[in-house]
RNA sequence: GGGCGCUUAGCUCAGUUGGUUCAGAGCACCUGCCUUACAAGCAGGGGGUCACUAGUUCGAAUCUAGUAGCGCCCA
């Protein structure tokens, strides 16, 4: 036999290497999954599971943010799958109006054309183009990652159906009055040129300047100080500002002062707003470039003087350095007002400034008749049902952020000078109205209506402008099941509304907000039960991943380097739910050397030879049941885990149950001698055991555990893990696992002085062990114990041996005879210590007990456990103090 | 300026209504091992005044107030 099992031995051995390597696997099973279609979701008559993607930009390339949250949703999506749900993952990209208008901007540019000089219907051919080319390398990216996507669903905001569908809304929003369209102060980009929403802009603290101007009163000699950051827009000045009741500037109401270098007169006004203690107390007004201002003038009716053009440069009504970039101007204009005595003093202030957050250009505060959407009836509901628990977020702490947004959100300006997007369905009339509708022939059946038969198709010109992003993303949930056109259809019917939701809270307000209030409005039905919110990954020291800092690793090289599998592990490890996770590569490292040991622990179950003849031994038998319950244990707290959406700690407890518990204890207390064969049984249950940590491991780490499975998976077993069920938790014994406890101390106590005494694990010693307190042996681990010590003889005994070295664990004592000369010296102080800490113990647990309100206030279960701590102290110190004496008298 | 949150081991973080020897995990570190599955490994080990101060309580990492530092959201 033994002849024949070498070479079996030797056969598998050279069949698996030592080391997994995942490149060809990956790639391999990927194929397999989509080809058998174990991702493709129809409605059927299972609970559904279904979940939307946060579409990514369309000509966007994979960046660690999209590992992080594409990671997350594939655990949650193969968890739902493998626990019998009909399972829907459905993926799409974005169109990204400005981000994916400028990239088609600048590569026209490069090839010399001018976007100005294009017809709409040209950009737009170029647009599509560009999109057709670059558009979905993301999606082909997560691929690589193992995303269990229905590919077969996959949308794009600007698809024929969602298309028409954010139409239809608008038009819907219009006709309920909710959609006005109204000249306001909007945050201008003008790099972009356009305008943008609230959310769209991005405070920062920078260095400013303050700039201490005098502006001569009219018809005087005497001069009113104001101080501004921008010198420029002293053009567009049609006011100075003070408090009513500041005595320095009363005398002045009723005169005007002179704006410096252009000496436009300007009234005085006043008006409690002014705070008196900041700058010098008076406030020059420019309506037309600061919403504060443009309120002011409001109220006191004072124009508005626009001195900029759309791209920032001035316009000819600031009279001076027209055509002139802003920035070059502020330069220029405060050269000039200190040349002629008006700038005094100059100092260094912080304040905070808005920045485009697509293009990070300064935004200017711009009078502009755009497109709103009126929040407040929408915002009312979808705050509802986030307080009341309808929608969860986990983690909690983002509902109050949440609150505090929709309590306070403002109109939403939905109408961006951009061609790239949805064209706002508004159609201008000659007579200077307008009509909303669906198509140019629907416009002109209604102008008719309203204004009459004689208007043509030549008549009416569509609005220029597209809407925002957002209020197409708003409806991603609903529109990709074709839920607003077809609100009756099957599909939004079964899928809608979606489980959970996985996104950064960066798009908190932009996005998911939104989708509730898109879902309640109209589906009457929030849009998913859970979103999950987690951080931005960042690099080690902290710093936010961009491009421009080169401090992000290139994920497919990651995956290469690591494995989809060991980037999984990384990317999870770090990321506790709603925390910023600091990345760091070695995090895939170790989840590299997990798929490793796993594939390890497999190889060494297939060097096993089986005889049919060998009954199992006690030590399997004991193994196999301690095994048993720590598994069931253990598939509890993962489920529990899993129930709080902690899925870091989820992917932990697998990781020590497989590598700590199965690697280290189980496969070692089962593993047959050298050469020697295994009883069929314990095989059996061992190659069960791997197949049901294989289907719990599988969520977060796809690929390795469909290569394992398919090389142990049974008959009876699903063709695929993918499609396998998820073990479930049964009964389990507790006792099993309280006896392991002990056993693991006392082999981790021998273990232990085999290192402090240097003595090799091949010397076999003797073990004898002393109950003390009248506790009867249990022997159950006591055969595991002598394997995984190499112990040859083990014996209970009521009195020490002597030349033993004895250890202690809880009452017990553990006398092994050494060969070399026993250290009595050392022995007595080690011993002296351990028994001063724990009369110190004792002493602190009695005082608990001795205090009266103590006894009458604590629990009943906490004062038995007090009472059982102290019974355990005191059996402990007599066995120490008995000890010490017997060591003394020798 | 308004609101919210955080501070626990060298690092990243758990710690579920105050109560098991509660002060934990992973990584990192130190020591000894190439022991026939795995050196991408095995075995063992050290390490924290739970930010600080005061209070509530029989009992506080946990509750309250204040202080310091940090972060986020909004204007």
């Amino acid at each position: 036999m033994s002849g024949f099992f070498r070479i079996c031995i030797k056969l598998v051995m050279d069949n698996l290497p030592k080391q997994y390597s995942p490149g060809g696997t990956e790639s391999k099973w990927y194929k397999e999954w989509i080809e058998k279609g174990y991702f493709r979701s129809v409605p059927d008559e299972r609970v559904p599971y279904s979940m939307v993607i946060p579409p990514p930009n369309v000509t966007g390339v994979l960046h660690m943010g999209h590992m992080l949250n594409n990671t997350i949703q594939d655990v949650l999506v193969r968890r739902a799958r493998m626990l019998g749900y009909n399972t829907c993952w459905l993926p799409g990209t974005d169109h990204a109006s400005i981000a994916t208008e400028a990239k088609v901007v600048n590569k026209l540019k490069g090839e010399g054309i001018d976007k100005k000089k294009l017809s709409r219907e040209d950009f737009m051919r170029h647009a599509w183009e560009w999109k057709e080319k670059h558009g979905g390398i993301i999606l082909e990216q997560l691929k690589k990652l193992g995303a269990s996507c229905d590919w077969e669903r996959t949308r794009f905001t600007m698809d024929k159906v969602l298309s028409d569908s954010v139409i239809r809304v608008f038009i819907e929003l219009y006709q309920k009055g909710l959609i006005y369209r109204g000249v306001r102060m909007v945050n201008w980009d003008p790099r972009a040129l356009t305008a943008l929403s609230d959310e769209e802009v991005v405070h920062k603290e920078v260095q400013s300047k303050f700039y201490y101007l005098r502006y001569r009163v009219q018809d005087s000699d005497e001069y009113v100080t104001i101080a501004t950051t921008r010198p420029e827009t002293i053009l567009g000045d049609t006011a100075i500002c003070i408090h009513p009741e500041d005595p320095r500037y009363k005398h002045l109401l009723g005169k005007r002062a002179l704006v410096p270098l252009i000496n436009r007169p300007i009234p005085f006004i006043q008006d409690d707003y002014v705070d008196r203690e900041f700058g010098t107390g008076a406030l020059k007004v420019t309506p037309a470039h600061d919403i504060n201002d443009y309120n002011l003038g409001i109220k006191h009716n004072l124009p508005s003087i626009d001195i900029f053009n759309d791209d920032g440069t001035l316009n000819e009504k600031a009279e001076i350095h027209i055509g002139e970039d802003r920035f070059v101007a502020r330069e220029k204009i405060s050269r000039e007002l200190k040349e002629q005595g008006h700038l005094f003093r100059v100092e260094e202030i912080t304040n905070s400034i808005g920045f485009s957050e697509r293009t990070d250009e300064v935004i200017e505060p711009k009078l502009s008749l755009q497109w709103f959407l009126k929040m407040e009836a929408l915002a009312k509901p979808a705050l509802d049902a986030v307080m009341d628990d309808s929608i969860r977020f986990h983690p909690p702490k983002f509902k109050n952020i949440y609150k505090h947004w929709m309590e306070n959100v403002r109109d939403w300006c939905i109408s961006r000078q951009l061609w790239w997007g949805h064209r706002i369905p508004a159609y201008y009339l000659p007579n200077g109205q307008y009509v909303v509708a669906l198509s140019r022939e629907d416009a002109l059946i209604r102008a008719r209506e309203k204004y009459g038969t004689e208007i043509s198709d030549d008549d009416l010109r569509q609005d220029e402008d597209v809407l925002d992003t957002w209020f197409s993303s708003w409806l991603w949930p609903i529109s990709v099941f074709d839920g607003i056109n077809k609100p009756d259809n099957p599909e939004i019917r079964y899928y809608y509304p979606t489980n959970d939701l996985v996104t950064a809270p960066e798009i908190l307000f932009f996005w998911v907000a939104r989708m509730i209030m898109a879902g309640l409005e109209f589906r009457n039905e929030v849009p998913f039960r859970n979103v999950y919110l987690h951080g931005i990954v960042r690099d080690k020291q902290g710093r936010k991943m961009s491009k421009s800092l080169g401090n992000s690793p290139d994920p497919i090289e990651l995956m290469d380097k690591y494995g989809a599998d060991g980037v999984r592990v990384g990317m999870l490890l770090c990321s506790p739910a709603g925390n910023d996770l600091l990345f760091d590569e070695s995090l895939c490292e170790q989840g590299r050397n997990f798929c490793n040991k796993i594939w390890n622990a497999f190889r060494l179950t297939q060097t096993w030879e089986t005889d049919h003849d060998l009954g199992q031994s006690i030590e399997a038998n004991t193994a196999i049941h301690w095994f048993e319950a720590n598994l069931n244990r253990t598939l509890e707290i993962v489920a529990d885990h899993f129930a709080r959406f902690r899925i870091a700690d989820a992917l932990m407890t697998v990781y020590r149950l497989i590598w700590e518990d199965f690697c280290s204890w189980y496969l070692e207390m089962v593993k047959p001698a050298y050469q020697k064969p295994l009883d069929v049984a314990t095989y059996n249950t061992t190659i069960d055991f791997l197949n049901k940590l294989l289907r719990l491991l599988h969520a977060f780490m796809p690929f390795i555990s469909e290569e394992i499975y398919q090389r142990i998976r049974g008959e009876r077993d699903e063709e695929s893990i993918t499609i396998a069920s998820m073990p479930e938790a049964a009964n389990y014994d507790q006792g099993m696992i309280d006896k392991f406890n002990f056993a693991r101390q006392v082999i981790m106590a021998i273990r232990n002085l085999r290192q402090e005494k240097n003595i090799s694990p091949k010397h076999p010693l003797t073990l004898f062990i002393k109950k003390n307190n009248d506790e009867s042996p249990d022997m159950t681990f006591d055969g595991i114990v002598k394997k995984l010590c190499n112990i040859d003889h083990l014996d209970y005994v009521t009195a020490k041996p002597a030349g033993t070295h004895s250890i202690i664990v809880k009452a017990t004592e553990l006398l092994i005879p050494l060969d070399q000369h026993v250290n009595k010296e050392e022995e007595i102080k080690g011993l002296e210590a351990e028994l001063e800490y724990q009369e110190g113990f004792l002493q602190s647990i009695e005082k608990k007990l001795s205090n009266e309100k103590f006894v009458n206030n604590a629990p009943e279960k906490v004062v038995a456990m007090e009472n059982k701590k102290r019974n355990d102290a005191r059996a402990k110190i007599s066995v120490l103090r008995d000890q010490l004496k017997s060591l003394r008298k020798v």
